[in-house]
RNA sequence: UGGGGUGUAGCCAAGUCGGUAAGGCACAGGACUUUGACUCCUGCAUUCCCUGGUUCGAGUCCAGGCACCCCAGCCA
C-alpha cells in the first residue's frame, strides 16, 4: 500500500522540486544519521519517514549512516537495535549502510589539508580556557595564543596527537575562522579531540576523534548526499558545515536543511529524560509499552503502518510545535480497525446464569472475525448456561441514558441470544455478585423474528469455556500535557498501568503468539505481550475504542 | 544590549506570479448500527502576531514593533 500518496506538500519537497527542475540534481540522496547511543523514538521515526520517504517518492536513495564519532557514549548494542527498528518501520537502506568511523582515514586527510591551507591549528588551551577565550553571546572572543603557529608545527603536532604522544585534553585541532564572529559556532570550533578509549568499530586504531561538525558535512559529501536534513538546533551550525566543505571538498556540496523536531503532548522525547525513567525504574525498560520508543510502541501493539501514516500527516515545517497525541492514536485505530481480528474478552467478569438454558448444554455460535473485512471469515464461540459479562454492562439503578443490562431489561449478547435480567444475587456486603436471566431461544444469532429491538449489545464469554488471562491496561505515562513543565516525576500519571488478573478471553485465544493483535469487541485493541505463554496469557491494551458513553458520563 | 530562526482555528498544517483562507486531529450536533465502535452527513478563521504603508485588491510586497525557540560541550 502506498501511504505516501497523500503526503502533503512541504518546504523540503519544494526545494527538491526546484533542484530537480533546475537540473541541479538528477537524483536525490538523503540519509538518516543516528548516533548509536540510545534507542530510537517516535521523534526519530519522523526523521526516518521523512528521509526514506523522500528518497522513495523521488526515486532516490536514502543511506543509513551511524554517526559514531564519540566512542565514550556509543555501543554496538544500539547499532543492532537501530537497524532493527528502522527495518521494522518498513524501510530498506539496501547496500547503503555506512559508518562515519569508516571515514576516519579520509577525515584525517581533510584535516591535514586544512592545516596545510593555514586554516586549522593545534591549540593547547585547556577546555576551560577555550571557553573563556570564546567570549559570550554579546562579546567577541579573543584569539588563542596558539593560533598563529606555522603550518609545519601544526602538521607535526597534529600527527603527534594522532600518535598518542599527548594526554587527553591537552591538545585539540581547531579551525581558524573568526573569534569575533557573531555566530559562536564560528569562533575557531574544535575539530578533533584526544580520547584514549577504544572505539566499538575501529578498536584502538585512533586516539583522536573528529567532532560532529567536522564529520557530518564531510561524511555527507563523501556519500554524495544531496539534501542533508536535520533538526532546527543545527541551524547555527550550517555556516560551519558550508565553510568546511568550501575549504576542502570539490563541488557539488550537499545542502543542509533544518526542520522542527517532533514533540507530542503527554510525552517526553529527550533521550536524557527517557533514560532517567528507565534508570529510576518508573518504567520497566526501554521497551516498556508506555515509552515513546519504537521498541515500546512495538510492544504496546502499534503497527509500522500507523506510525508511518502519522508521520505523513503531521507535516514538516520549521515552527516549533506540539502534536496532539490523539492524532497518533487516531492513526493507530484507523489501521487496527481495518486489520485486527475481533474477539470477545471480559475484563472484569460478572457471572450471569441463564435459568432457562439447559444445564450442561454447550452450543457453538458463529461470529464474524472482522466486519470490516469479510475475507477474515468466521469462528465458532461456545455458549452455555453460565456466562460472564462486563461488570460495567450492568447497573442496578440505571440512569436515563444507560442502555445496557439492568433488572427487568432485555439486551443482546453479541452473536448469541437476547437475554432478560430476572434477578440479582448479592453477597453479605450487598455487592452484586451474580445475575439471573432468561434467554429467548428464538433470537439465536442475535436477531428477533418478531422484529423487536434491544438498545444494547453486550460482549460475553462462557464461564466454563473460556480462558483466564492477565490484561495490562496502559494509559499516558504523564497526566500533564507538557510533562517538561515542572518536575518530571511529579507529572507522572499514577494510573498509567493497571493490571487485571481475573479477565476471561475466548477459547480461540489458546494458541496466540506474542505480537498478535486483536480487537476486544466494544473495548479496544490489544496485543499479546512477550511475557505471555500458553500457561499464562498476557495482553497489552494498545489503545481503547472511542467511548462516547464514557464521555457522556464525564459530563 | 550579539547572531540565527519561527509566528495561519483548541492542536498540526497547506497556501507557487499579490485575486478574495486547503486538509487532518480535536470538539459539537445528526443519520446508521448485532461493537454506545466503524462509516456517513452538518457545523467549526469576515481572518492569517501587532501597527502602519503600497495596491482596485495583501496571509502573501514594504517599514516598524511584539512574542517565542536555538547558540557560549574537547556532545550530537
Amino acid at each position: 500500500m502506498d501511504v505516501n500518496v497523500n503526503t502533503p506538500s512541504n518546504f523540503i519537497r519544494n526545494i527538491i522540486d526546484e533542484d530537480l527542475a533546475s537540473g541541479k540534481h538528477k537524483k536525490i540522496i538523503t540519509r538518516f544519521p543516528p548516533e548509536p547511543n540510545g534507542y530510537l523514538h517516535i521523534g526519530h521515526a519522523k526523521s526516518i519517514c521523512l528521509n526514506f520517504g523522500l528518497a522513495k517518492d523521488y526515486n532516490g536513495t536514502c543511506h543509513l549512516r551511524f554517526d559514531d564519532t564519540n566512542p565514550e557514549k556509543e555501543e554496538v548494542e544500539y547499532i543492532e537495535s537501530i537497524q532493527n527498528d528502522v527495518r521494522w518501520l518498513g524501510f530498506d537502506w539496501g547496500e547503503h549502510l555506512y559508518f562515519a568511523s569508516d571515514y576516519f582515514d579520509q577525515l584525517y586527510g581533510f584535516a591535514v589539508e586544512l592545516i596545510k591551507q593555514g586554516k586549522a591549528y593545534v591549540c593547547e588551551l585547556t577546555a576551560e580556557q577555550i571557553r573563556e577565550y570564546r567570549g559570550t553571546l554579546t562579546e567577541p572572543g579573543k584569539d588563542s595564543p596558539y593560533r598563529n603557529r606555522s603550518v609545519e608545527e601544526n602538521l607535526d603536532l597534529f600527527e603527534r596527537m594522532k600518535n598518542g604522544e599527548f594526554e587527553e585534553g591537552s591538545h585539540v585541532l581547531r579551525a581558524k575562522i573568526d573569534m569575533a564572529s557573531p555566530n559562536v559556532v564560528m569562533r575557531d570550533p574544535v575539530l578533533y579531540r584526544i580520547r584514549k578509549v577504544s572505539h566499538h568499530r575501529t578498536g584502538d586504531k585512533w586516539c583522536i576523534y573528529p567532532m560532529y561538525d567536522f564529520t557530518h558535512c564531510l561524511s555527507d559529501a563523501i556519500e554524495g548526499i544531496t539534501h542533508s536534513i536535520c533538526t532546527l538546533e543545527f541551524e547555527n551550525n550550517r555556516p560551519l558545515y558550508e565553510w568546511i566543505l568550501e575549504q576542502v571538498f570539490p563541488d557539488p556540496h550537499p545542502r543542509q536543511i533544518e526542520f522542527a523536531r517532533l514533540n507530542l503532548s503527554y510525552t517526553v522525547m529527550s533521550k536524557r529524560k527517557l533514560l532517567r525513567l528507565v534508570e529510576s525504574g518508573v518504567v520497566s525498560g526501554w521497551d516498556d509499552p508506555r515509552m515513546p520508543t519504537i521498541a515500546g510502541l512495538r510492544r504496546r501493539g502499534y503497527t509500522p503502518e500507523a506510525i508511518r501514516d502519522f508521520c505523513d500527516r503531521i507535516g514538516v515545517a520549521k515552527a516549533n510545535s506540539v502534536v496532539d497525541v490523539a492524532l497518533l492514536e487516531h492513526c493507530l485505530r484507523e489501521d487496527l480497525n481495518r486489520t485486527s481480528p475481533r474477539t470477545m474478552a471480559v475484563l472484569r467478569p460478572l457471572k450471569v446464569v441463564i435459568e432457562n438454558y439447559p444445564e450442561g448444554q454447550v452450543e457453538y455460535l458463529e461470529a464474524m472475525n472482522n466486519p470490516q473485512d469479510p475475507e477474515a471469515g468466521t469462528r465458532l464461540i461456545p455458549f452455555a448456561r453460565e456466562i460472564f459479562i462486563e461488570q460495567d454492562d450492568f447497573m442496578l439503578d440505571p440512569p436515563k441514558k444507560f442502555f445496557r443490562l439492568a433488572p427487568g431489561r432485555e439486551v443482546r449478547l453479541r452473536f448469541a441470544y437476547f437475554i432478560t435480567c430476572t434477578d440479582v444475587v448479592y453477597d453479605d456486603e450487598g455487592n452484586v455478585v451474580e445475575i439471573r436471566a432468561t434467554y429467548d431461544p428464538e433470537t439465536k444469532g442475535g436477531s428477533a423474528p418478531d422484529g423487536r429491538k434491544v438498545k444494547a449489545t453486550l460482549h460475553w464469554v462462557a464461564a466454563d469455556h473460556s480462558l483466564p488471562a492477565e490484561i495490562r491496561l496502559y494509559d499516558h505515562l504523564f497526566n500533564k500535557e507538557d510533562p517538561n513543565e515542572g518536575e518530571l516525576e511529579e507529572n507522572l500519571n499514577p494510573n498509567s498501568l493497571e493490571i487485571l488478573t481475573d479477565a476471561r478471553v475466548e477459547l480461540n485465544m489458546k494458541d496466540v503468539q506474542p505480537g498478535d493483535r486483536f480487537q476486544f469487541e466494544r473495548q479496544g485493541y490489544y496485543c499479546v505481550d512477550v511475557d505471555s505463554s500458553p500457561e499464562k496469557l498476557v495482553f497489552n491494551r494498545t489503545v481503547p475504542l472511542r467511548d462516547t458513553w464514557a464521555k457522556m458520563q464525564d459530563k
